[in-house]
DNA sequence: ACCTGAACACCGTTCAAGT
DNA sequence: ACCTGAACACCGTTCAAGT
């Protein structure tokens, strides 16, 4: 058979939701597709671009509109809430989305789209992408936590409803300091 | 010969500042020693707790007394400016004091001397405690990336000073961002 | 207590060769 | 263009056996 590069992303998408990062391996992901390791070579050049492929998958297939009439700070959050959630759809999905972010592959529009949205609470582009860094930085570190301790959980029977509240509680938490943070520069700033 | 866990964290810290994370394999530091890899599992249960033991003496070599008679703010500053320089002092440093954070190993005291600082300010626990982890979330995002961006250029021969103060700088203002966030709550909290 | 020797079950990647 | 087959150079971990 002859596959395409959406081929071998889908497929490494649901072994990663199945099995774990750790199982995506380059090897099992060509035995899935009765392929020997070395085809996979033709379509993407390492395992690191195969898995910036996947994260970027995971972030469209999460993708929302973001109302752009909304205030600034509003659409932060908006957009902080839609990577939030894409990240915990997928099994490890927080730990490859870090990942490759920390690589310097896939999903710069994050950065992009949180500065832009800060940009328009009037703040000058180098300060609006600092604070936007500052954003993802903590969103990656909160919700690769949360996740882990999703996932650790989940392998017993408990309810862990109330560990879904907490989290989610937390997240709004360091959200609104960091916010409070940028909101208290507003005319300080050029 | 005869050798104790902290001659095996010794001599992995070699390995790491010298050849970098990927080469800090259970096999290299055994055959550093001049031992077969299976006798490191005598001294330590596995591969992750001995990267949690070299990550802890890596925060142990850069730790400095924080004076507790200032300002809770201060010290708060203090103990992050200990953590990004502690990271930075080592090759893959930041990576891997924060893969061993994100894994529950090591370095809680991390969190209870922000949260310990934080609580000084008159914050509840509970909130000095969610305060800290945005602080390690981003203090250990940030430092990842820069050092990244260090060991990337520093492979040619760029003199790379203002991009050392970039970081510097870049790390004050997401720093001093939250910060303002926490003060903001001060009278607020209980 | 501390270590050896050998094995198990894997990895990512390269490359000549096939169709 | 897309893939096979075989190899290279590794991994972490276990476990019986030695001293």
């Amino acid at each position: 058979m002859r596959y395409h590069r959406s081929d071998i992303v889908e497929r490494a998408v649901g072994i990663l939701d199945m099995y774990g990062l750790p199982d995506m391996s380059m090897r099992r992901i060509a035995s899935e597709l009765g392929l020997q390791p070395s085809a996979l070579y033709h379509h993407f050049a390492n395992k690191q671009v195969l898995l910036a492929a996947v994260a970027d998958e995971l972030l469209v297939r999460g993708a929302r509109p973001v109302p752009t009439d909304e205030p600034w700070d509003v659409q932060v959050v908006a957009v902080s809430r839609e990577l939030r959630d894409g990240m915990l759809a997928y099994r490890d999905g927080a730990e490859l989305i870090a990942t490759v972010h920390a690589f310097g592959l896939g999903a710069v529009s994050l950065n992009s789209r949180l500065a832009g949205a800060i940009s328009a609470g009037g703040f000058d582009d180098a300060f609006a992408r600092s604070a936007a860094t500052t954003i993802l930085y903590f969103v990656f570190g909160h919700v690769s936590d949360e996740q882990t301790h999703l996932q650790a959980n989940s392998v017993g029977a408990i309810d862990d409803e109330p560990l879904d509240r907490a989290g989610a509680d937390s997240f709004e938490l360091g959200l609104t300091l960091i916010l409070d943070g940028i909101r208290q520069r507003q005319g300080v700033e050029a």
